[in-house]
DNA sequence: TTGACAGGCAACCATATGGTTGCCTATTAG
DNA sequence: CTAATAGGCAACCATATGGTTGCCTGTCAA
């Protein structure tokens, strides 16, 4: 799950994910330049890395297709944080902050 | 929001948060002692690093207390991400997959 | 068959990151 | 008052990270 949360952790790599969610099995070249108009634009090999911890993040499953190579998103590594990671702060919602105006008050 | 994503790619601050999330309103000293057994204890000075970075990404809020700090987990950024960023990639799930298992069957 | 095209690999670079040590300030307890 | 305690600040260090350039391999089309 660290590789997830790791991999999450930048720019680039979110913009190829909302990407992959726009357009399912882009190759490398279509993803370079579905970034090159914006601020995160940049080259061929750089893309390639990103794509390369994604997919050790196992955020993006490839298939190889003659001599190119086609993305998809695989969601289930985002479900999973959300289900087993994101419901414990879920609870604490309340309860912590009652606690931090009780503490303020009694101040 | 990217500082969000940023501050939860660590491992430490992570375990920072699960902290605060079983007890509210924990001293710099206490979060400390509280990771001292197990893999990731580390200095005072570092865990007040990690707990700048999640102040920065308001996901700990504090208050000073005479000579000491106390620190309180807000899960607002996390219920943020779930709502506004995840959701985006739940709706994909199934179309995802089975464009992918129509390509590989297509080869 | 040969050139153009998609992508991989490796070296290299600058900066960010995570951690440490040492010292300083402020507050509280004896 | 004074000593101990909670925390902040700054310098420093090693490694990770994000990016580039250059070249190489494999595949398709003319």
């Amino acid at each position: 799950m660290d590789l997830v949360f790791r991999a999450l952790a930048d720019d680039s790599r979110r913009a190829l994910l909302d990407s992959l969610c726009a357009h399912s099995g882009q190759t490398l070249n279509e993803l370079c330049s579905g970034l090159a108009h914006g601020k995160l634009a940049m080259s061929r090999q750089a893309v390639s890395k990103h794509v390369a911890i994604l997919e050790e993040a196992n955020l993006v499953a490839t298939v190889k297709r003659g001599r190119e190579k086609l993305h998809y998103l695989n969601p289930v590594p985002i479900a999973q944080i959300a289900n087993r990671w994101i419901r414990k702060f879920e609870r604490h919602r309340v309860d912590a902050l009652v606690d931090l105006k009780r503490r303020l008050e009694s101040e």
